[in-house]
DNA sequence: GTCTATAGGTGGATAGAC
DNA sequence: GTCTATCCACCTATAGAC
């Protein structure tokens, strides 16, 4: 799902993976959508521990930044897309609620973000213009964006480097870099 | 293909479509993947011509920008995402030349960003801090990514809200906005 | 060029034995 | 729980009549 897609990975991918029968992994997810707002379900979950593991080890909100971008990178070098990114091009093709789930993935990590941002702004070390929520909705489209082009472009330093200038932009000082 | 993706159109979309039987379509377009690559490269060719009109309609860098992110909203309030944001999600699993197509999309439009940044910046209406190429980069994943994500909230203003902070963004002057 | 008909494959999903 | 066997829908693609 994290690399292909929704509509291109199919039962017979993970009976081919898990050594186990199509009609097995039936058993457990009866539907696709099953399947599918499972995935996303613990995929969000798992997600939110690694955030809660930043929250906690550190309180430099520039460096849960850096942090957070990481999490998206160490998919990226197995070659995985964020799955809400990836849920997200196939959004009006989703059965059932996975679409609930993605949304709501979504909002989490503006949510987080913003969070964030503002504590940073506060504490002087982030530079933040205008409202919070938007410039964290600007931070998670633009990570989105970047795993799409940087896996089309095979170059995933691509998305290192716009990284690097988003956090850049969140600068307290120098007008120019 | 650009609302549903490349793995959730079929043949039989069209034929419904235009009124005319699978089996004749595949008369012009004899794989999936000759229609495919038809299809990115006639979005390659229109997008181009609309960013000629823009060069050739204004030299003001700034207007240019505005104009170009329209292109994009313009398709968004069609329902539609750009055609390459969309086949870059579904990139593992394109046939033949389109991966290539897709790329190309990519590095072309980049390109012409990184002019326009170039330009501005020389002009003095927009500020361009570090490699142009990497702000160009910047921008375009961002657009790309605030498509994917306004989307999946069903509301267009937040990719509108994101342009915005992009372009502020390259503002000359105002450090805080 | 467009049609009907169909091949050949794969998709998700179910029935029922073990 | 896992299997085999199977159903039915849909997919891409082709053959051949008109």
């Amino acid at each position: 799902m994290q690399t292909r897609g929704y509509n291109a990975f199919s039962y017979a991918d993970i009976s081919a993976e898990v050594g186990i029968r199509k009609a097995s992994i039936h058993y457990y997810f009866p539907s696709k959508g099953d399947l599918g707002r499972h995935l996303v379900a613990r995929y969000r979950q798992t997600f939110r521990k690694k955030r809660d593991q930043i929250d906690h080890k550190t309180d430099d909100s520039r460096l849960k930044l850096t942090q957070y971008i990481q999490l998206y990178l160490d998919g990226l070098q197995n070659e995985r897309l964020c799955l809400c990114g990836m849920l997200a091009a196939d959004f009006n093709t989703l059965p059932q609620a996975v679409p609930e789930e993605v949304k709501s993935f979504f909002a989490d990590n503006e949510a987080w973000l913003a969070k964030v941002l503002t504590e940073g702004s506060k504490a002087g070390v982030i530079r933040c213009n205008g409202l919070a929520e938007v410039e964290a909705q600007l931070l998670l489209a633009a990570l989105q964006g970047a795993m799409l082009v940087a896996r089309s472009r095979g170059d995933i330093s691509q998305f290192q480097a716009i990284a690097q200038k988003l956090l850049a932009m969140l600068e307290v000082k120098s007008q120019t870099v």
